[in-house]
RNA sequence: GGCGGGGUAGCCAAGUGGUAAGGCAGGGCUCUGCAAAAGCCUCAUCCGUCGGUUCGAUUCCGACCUCCGCCUCCA
């Protein structure tokens, strides 16, 4: 089945079709963290939305070459830096080294590019110098330079692609002019941002004097460089349309003079306990929050993987509660299986991957995917309960789960192997149960469990399993 | 004020002009000496409210209530 896919460009789902599709090559760019903290729960859902794209395109047989920018130059980065009197790159890199390895620990994949802003000031200048030559960006008195909307509109181009504007009834101007007063229209934006003092020794040179670049023209000039002037795919969160995609969109556009992007995706934001999230409300969680609750990265990603990307979703501790146990009933089923199948390898039963597929390939309609895996795990252990899977079955169920899982990217819990002291205790409740002691099996299960360990007396023996 | 997205069981969440997927929690049962984060079964006469269209609406239309997002840094 075709996949589709909503594109804000259009408004509509179409089928997605890349720039290449002979050589089935895709070009995704996902707005990346701006490294002056750890990233939030929100945060991560838009990063494992993007994850998912990126599985779901690589499922479908795609080349994609993803590229997520590390912004690593802006106001609070720069307030901070000069607060905590250190430097920009031992501050950012903190941060970055962090968020990379948060991303590990949500199983995403790691974007092949990760561009940072702070090594592409060429590039930013090169292509502002273009906008000043196309005549649609001009140095204002205090030695910034301004995007202008109003001469971009003039030669034609569209702003406003991704929503609809109306720029007279917009409240633009009230917070906007108070800082920004040199720009000959409030909707114009900073391309490179004069020097300030407060900019400490975060500045560098270009052709309109020392500065800074503004936000949103690292996302074009890096995104360019890597995928080309027009490429396939961008994302984000669904706050970054206005402006900041917007005024991607007229930089690069306004610069090359070709369409920027074909496809647009935006992820929808989460509440917290059904509240939006805020430090003041307690429900402002990082992913460091969450682990240090006792959860695990899988967890939160099967959590943040449960509902369809452009709806909001409600995250609550209840629900990450409920992940673990249902992640639990997987395990226990593909363990199961493996056990089945031993060493015997067969073809995948498509029947499951199939049906798993067709509910991705429509707008990634997560939850009805779940539904196929969970039905799968029902219908699996009705088999193996009757005797009726055999080496052979457990091996196919096994290669369809693991084509599955290459787009949900749970894995399975490893087996951990007890350690000796445990598995002594465990033979010794098998010698109690044996002698018919039962006080004395179920003391030695209690001090097990509160050593972490559980204990399952299944039909072929005993099995540990790590709490 | 402008633009946009929602309100489906205790919680989370799909979906459809023809009578409500899936997960968690709950209940029942099975295995068990007893158990289990083991397995099976069960769990919405009803989809924010009120009207309208229709043989039939949760699904389409209208009004209203309510929550959320963008318009300003923001995933």
């Amino acid at each position: 089945m075709a996949l589709k896919l909503f594109n804000t460009l259009t408004r509509s789902l179409q089928e997605f079709v890349p720039l290449d599709p002979a050589r089935k090559n895709v070009g995704m760019y996902c707005c990346g963290p701006t490294v002056y903290d750890f990233a939030h729960i929100g945060n991560w859902r838009t990063f494992v939305f993007a994850d998912l794209v990126r599985r779901t395109l690589e499922f479908s047989g795609y080349h994609v070459t993803h590229v997520m920018n590390i912004t690593d130059v802006e106001d609070k980065i720069i307030k901070r830096v000069r607060e905590q009197k250190t430097t920009l790159r031992e501050f950012t890199g903190k941060f970055e080294t962090a968020f990379l390895d948060d991303l590990k620990t949500l199983g995403c994949r790691e974007p092949h590019q990760k561009p940072r802003a702070t090594e592409h000031i060429a590039e930013i200048i090169g292509l502002i110098e273009k906008l000043v030559a196309r005549g649609v960006a001009y140095k204002a008195a205090d030695g910034s330079v301004y995007f202008s909307i109003e001469k971009y509109r003039g030669c034609g181009c569209g702003y406003g692609q991704l929503l609809k504007l109306n720029l007279d009834e917009m409240r633009a101007g009230e917070r906007v002019a108070s800082d920004e007063y040199e720009k000959e229209s409030v909707a114009d934006f900073a391309l490179w941002k004069a020097y300030v003092p407060e900019d400490g020794d975060v500045t560098w040179d270009s052709p309109w004097g020392k500065g800074r670049p503004g936000w949103h023209i690292e996302c074009s000039a890096m995104s360019i460089k890597a995928l080309g002037e027009t490429f396939d795919l961008h994302l984000g969160g669904e706050d970054l349309k206005f402006p900041h995609h917007e005024d991607e969109i007229a930089q690069s556009e306004g610069a090359t003079g070709k369409p920027f992007v074909k496809f647009w995706l935006h992820g929808a934001h989460l509440l917290v306990e059904g509240k939006k999230m805020s430090k003041s409300l307690g429900n402002f969680f990082t992913l460091r929050d969450l682990l240090a609750k006792g959860f695990t990265g899988r967890e939160v990603r099967y959590l943040l993987l449960t509902s369809h990307y452009r709806e909001t979703f409600n995250f609550t501790l209840e629900g990450l509660s409920g992940a673990r146990a249902a992640l639990a009933r997987i395990d226990e089923c593909v363990g199961k299986l493996r056990e089945l199948a031993g060493a015997t390898t067969a073809a995948a039963e498509m029947r499951f991957v199939d049906q798993f597929s067709d509910a991705l390939a429509d707008d990634l309609n997560i939850s009805a995917a779940w539904a196929s895996v969970f039905e799968w795990v029902r219908e699996t252990n009705k088999r193996i309960a009757d005797n009726s899977l055999s080496a052979q079955d457990a091996a196919a169920a096994l290669a369809a789960w693991e084509k599955v899982d290459s787009v949900l990217g749970i894995g399975t819990k490893a087996e951990a192997e007890a350690p000796a002291e445990i598995q002594a205790l465990a033979n010794a409740r098998s010698e109690a149960k044996k002698a018919r002691d039962f006080k004395k099996a179920d003391a030695i299960r209690d001090e097990l469990k509160a050593k972490g360990w559980i204990i399952e007396d299944t039909p072929k023996g005993l099995k540990l399993k790590k709490i």
